[in-house]
DNA sequence: ACGCAACTTCGATGACTGTCGAACAACGGA
DNA sequence: TCCGTTGTTCGACAGTCATCGAAGTTGCGT
């Protein structure tokens, strides 16, 4: 196979209504992707290395890829940058209130804190 | 050690506020909890042999702890039993509506079903 | 053309998870 | 007292996960 085939693949998403609730939930058990949602509930469209997460690229590119698949994010090319954003109508679209009562569950326990 | 070291010890709960957001998305995201704390919202307590899920006891039982560590669900001995309910109040007065959210999204998609 | 910046992909690694079967404990009834 | 029911604990095992470093690709500036 060619060294072509390594070739940056542009980023897949499920559809709105293939969006599973428990793939969901997953990728929101992990504190980091949790950050990087709750980062993007402020700022509607963030290129990936501004996020205030403490890991290597390889690691916060895989949990870029966790909430793609997951249906949670959405991610768009620019020049050589990737801008992500959250799927939010969609998600409220198909799973209504639930963004909003999880990311104001963490809020209220995480505190205002970050 | 004594063989007595090997006694069922009594289940232990978190306290209210010890509830993390994370480890509840978490205990929610495998299938076989999901359906037993669906199940929980329809009948308010239940013995562990009860749940309409298909799996080995000793798995069962790993999935109680982990729901009951997270703090979704409360666990009373009673003669050999182990009745199970929701942790319904405490969890709507640490994160309101989430449950409700939750599972209502789950309906939605999972359909009437089961 | 060269190099830098931004990400991704690969491979490896150690930790955690869901699953089961076997053995065990506790209780109630025959 | 012996037995069946109920559920837990242990040990094992395969699969997934979060993490990193190294190497690669793409595009912009110089």
């Amino acid at each position: 196979m060619p060294r072509s085939s390594r070739r940056r693949t542009p980023p897949t998403h499920p559809a709105a209504e293939e969006i599973d609730l428990l793939d969901v939930l997953h990728a929101l058990s992990d504190p980091t992707r949790m950050t990087i949602v709750r980062t993007l509930r402020a700022e509607p469209e963030r290129a990936c290395g501004t996020f205030p997460v403490d890991v290597a690229p390889s690691t916060l590119s895989h949990h870029f890829k966790v909430l793609r698949e997951s249906g949670l994010i959405q991610q768009r090319e620019e020049a050589n940058r990737r801008l992500t954003a959250l799927r939010g109508a969609e998600l409220e679209q198909r799973f209504p209130g639930l963004l909003d009562t999880v990311l104001a569950a963490y809020d209220r326990t995480a505190g205002a804190g970050a």
